[in-house]
DNA sequence: AAATATTACTCTGCCTGTCAAAGTAATTTT
DNA sequence: AAAATTACTTTGACAGGCAGAGTAATATTT
C-alpha cells in the first residue's frame, strides 16, 4: 500500500480522469480506485468529498442528485470544460514531474 | 516551473541523493537542484532547512561543520546507513507511484 | 420483524509539509 | 564604505489529507 501523502497533489488527476469516463459517485470512484490499482492504493473517504469540495468550489466539477439505490442517495459529478483544461494541465505537468524525479533517481534502482 | 505542492513528499528523496553522492551544505544543494532541473524546480531555502531538521532528527542524516568560505559558516550534512537503507525504499516506492499515477493518465497524453 | 451489514455522504478538528518573510552573520565585489 | 552574495535560522501561516464520529437509506441475515 503507497503512502498517501505521496500520491498527495495527484488527487485531483485521479478524481478527474475518472469522472471524465463517465459521471461517477463518490463511494463508485473509492471502489473503482482500489480495482484498478490493485488495493495498492485507496483513497480515504474524507479525503475525497473535502476534493470533490474543493473542485466543485473552483468550478472545475459540477454536482446533481441521481437515484437512490442501494443506500444512501447519491451525489454523481460530471466534469466542466473548464475541468477538461485543467486536466490537460495536469496531465503535462505529471510527465515534467516524473523527468524532475528521475533525473534524481537515476542510478539508484 | 513546476509546483511545488507536486513535488511535495519527494524532496527526501532528492535531498537524500545529492548527499549520498557527496556530503553536501544546504546553500549547494539548493542550487544543484536549480542546476540539475535546468531551474524547473526550485527548492524554497526555508522548505529546505526544515526537511534538514526533520532527517536529522530521524537520525537519516548527520550535520557537521565545515570551514568558513564565500560567506556563512557552511553546515555540511552526510546520509547514515539508517539513511540509505531509507533512501532505497524511497527509490521503490518512486517506481510504485509511477505505475499507480501512469494508470489513471493511460490514454490521455 | 429485528438486527446487522452495506451503501453513501457530511462535518469537525488535527497533523504535516511547505513557504513567505524577516533576521543574523561573514565574505566578496563594487 | 556600501552593496551583493553566500549561508543558515526562526516564526507564523496555509493547504491538503485524515481519523473519527455522525446521518440516513437500503439490503441481508437471523
Amino acid at each position: 500500500m503507497v503512502r498517501s501523502d505521496i500520491i498527495r497533489g495527484h488527487l485531483d488527476s485521479i478524481i478527474l480522469r475518472l469522472i471524465l469516463e463517465k459521471d461517477r459517485y463518490g463511494y463508485e470512484i473509492s471502489q473503482e480506485i482500489s480495482i484498478r490499482t490493485n488495493n495498492r492504493f485507496q483513497i480515504k473517504e474524507a479525503t475525497l468529498y473535502a476534493v470533490f469540495q474543493r473542485l466543485e468550489k473552483k468550478e472545475i466539477i459540477e454536482a446533481y442528485f441521481g437515484d437512490v439505490s442501494h443506500g444512501g442517495k447519491r451525489k454523481y459529478y460530471r466534469i466542466t470544460p473548464l475541468g477538461k483544461a485543467y486536466l490537460n494541465e495536469l496531465v503535462k505537468e505529471w510527465s515534467e514531474v516524473k523527468e524532475i524525479i528521475d533525473l534524481f533517481m537515476e542510478g539508484l534502482e
